[in-house]
DNA sequence: TAAACAGTTGAACGGTTGCTCAACTGTTTG
DNA sequence: CAAACAGTTGAGCAACCGTTCAACTGTTTA
């Protein structure tokens, strides 16, 4: 079986011979603009690490800087300034000064209602 | 200055000096288990990639089978599938085959819920 | 003003991840 | 049964990502 590479280039303009091109035709014009979607997969990417979720989480306590987080997580104030800047350039936490410190905060609600929603996801399945 | 070896060290331990240890031991306590915070994170990792992304909003529209999937978003038929599989791992969609098709569907409505609220929170900010 | 502490930053390293490629399974059809 | 099509899979590769490390800025305090 040696003709596999005919197969290969074929794929990509599949269009499926059987009975949808229809269907693929009205899925490609209802989808979303391509930046939308990668603002939003840019968005849960920030969800999408352990270290962050339990800033969070943290967070979601109480008002915090950087050396209580650090402590409290058990991560270097390098890891977790690097994350808290990744989580402010994307307007999930905010962040204020006082004296020697810097105090940070969820941003907004949203972040709550996501990750109650998540959950709850997570408690039925499975 | 070469004696920032000491200070590394020192930093794990840091517990902050000042004013809030009282803070750190309650934040920590209250931390939920470390086995939560990985599955919420690895939730969210399947929200992460635009090709997922894109892939759950062609599903929103209608069932679809793997090779109109790849026809409508321009992407192999192998990848497609990687990425479905990650998708059915991980509860957010079900498949069912009708011949040589295999369609596949969202498993439920908690992603339309969470996107929606992503959608919300970027447009509100910035 | 110098020392000490809080936090940030950039480079570098190692692990993860998404894609491609090729070969495979399973189903239908001639 | 053989050919064709739909889909899956595992290896391999390149790009990405999170951490560490070392040096830095900024603020307070002695």
């Amino acid at each position: 079986m040696k003709e596999n590479e005919k197969k290969q280039e074929l794929e990509m303009q599949c269009a499926c011979e059987h009975d949808h091109p229809e269907t693929v035709r009205t899925v490609r014009e209802a989808m979303p603009d391509e930046n939308v979607t990668a603002d939003l997969s840019d968005f849960f990417k920030v969800f999408g690490d352990s270290s962050r979720m339990r800033i969070l989480f943290a967070l979601d306590r109480r008002e915090l800087c950087v050396c209580d987080l650090s402590a409290a997580l058990g991560m270097t104030k390098s890891a977790v300034s690097h994350q808290l800047r990744f989580l402010r350039t994307n307007h999930l936490v905010t962040s204020r000064r006082e004296g020697k410190n810097i105090f940070y905060r969820l941003a907004d609600d949203h972040v709550r209602d996501i990750i109650e929603i998540a959950v709850e996801h997570l408690s039925e399945e499975d």
